[in-house]
DNA sequence: TATTTTACTTACTAACTAGTAAGTAAGTTT
DNA sequence: AAACTTACTTACTAGTTAGTAAGTAAAATA
């Protein structure tokens, strides 16, 4: 492998052009959180890429592929997230806030929905391997804002009945569904949403 | 008009078997709640109600119209479901038992997500006379159960923190969710959520 | 009875779909 | 310098897409 200067000092993370392999899955995930997985093609890509039909199928041979490697790397950036240190260490109505503030960045960004509610109406037409991934970043998902939600009731810095497990699952599902709704209409209704969230759960 | 006999005496409302009409808007119908709007063709009904596509083309031009139609049916079917005395004249817990009743009896088929859940990621993608009917049909449906959130407050048989319109928002939110996160995994998030809806809202 | 309308079918087009095979030029390794 | 690998392009296939135009048989209407 040939060793560029930048390799050896990457004191200052020099953010170089991301490569063709990562300008596709970039805009592949951009054009399915903004229009869905079965709204766009090989040739959408190649041509707002400037490259052949071909070119894309060389770095992922199909379209199952494509999308498959779009949610295993939301998987990732999920995992690598919840355990930074500026989001694991935060107290739990923080560790909240930080949650919100994902959601809100999908908002800011086009009004893009979450990578869930992107692919759940269109799930039973969607690769295995792709079903089998959204399935676990759901669940770990939900799995992190349970303990959070568990936690944060019992420190009193959060307030809520029932199991945290089912909370969370209902939080969930709320903030998806918000970004729809923001879409449909305008940002309006997000914000309202996410205000009830809010007067519910902390205290 | 011919005047068959049947209509004379409607005291019986003799269940006619559907038009071919009728069979494609069903069957386009079903095909958009369990697959998505972008993931059916012409030739997928043609196929399955063993006729031609141009028979489809015939009844509804191109798929546009298609698509606006089943959204304005599902408008015709909500404001006749809301206006219905054994709908209107409940109580407001009985009438707010009676939308999860739909939301289950979706789950019931198939897990069909509701037409918001279907529509929403590929929003963009649609014609606009369809974006227009669905975000009067959420309208519609939020200004209907605010109205029964303010009403069973006031009364004492619903409770919640905040304004009517926002916890309308946010539960009709929830419950679309619900339908998609059913998809995804299985049926049993849906109960838990609805489950913690009922758990906060009645009293 | 003649005419028109309804509800289709047959036959077609042009564009787009994912995907493949073969070629190529530049970079990397031996 | 030779061989190999990477990252493509060109050229293609076979199937699908929405949509159209012309024809037709039966039913309804005048």
């Amino acid at each position: 492998m040939y060793i560029c200067p930048a390799m050896l000092t990457p004191i200052l993370p020099v953010t170089l052009p991301p490569d063709t392999r990562t300008r596709i899955l970039d805009l592949a995930e951009e054009l399915l959180l903004e229009r869905g997985f079965n709204a766009f093609s090989y040739q959408h890509l190649a041509k707002e890429l400037g490259v052949k039909p071909a070119a894309i199928h060389y770095h992922y041979p199909s379209k199952d592929d494509l999308g498959t490697a779009i949610v295993a790397r939301q998987l990732r950036r999920l995992r690598k997230w919840r355990d930074l240190p500026r989001v694991a260490d935060l107290p739990p109505a923080a560790q909240f806030e930080a949650l919100l503030a994902v959601y809100d960045t999908h908002l800011g960004h086009e009004r893009r929905v979450c990578l869930f509610g992107a692919l759940a109406a269109d799930f039973r037409t969607l690769p295995a391997p792709m079903q089998a991934e959204l399935r676990t970043f759901n669940r770990e998902l939900t799995e992190w804002l349970a303990q959070v939600l568990a936690v944060g009731r019992a420190t009193a810095s959060l307030r809520f009945v029932g199991s945290p497990a089912a909370k969370a699952a209902q939080v969930l599902t709320t903030l998806a569904g918000a970004l729809q709704v923001a879409r449909v209409h305008d940002e309006t209704p997000f914000q309202v949403i996410v205000g009830q969230l809010r007067l519910e759960l902390l205290v």
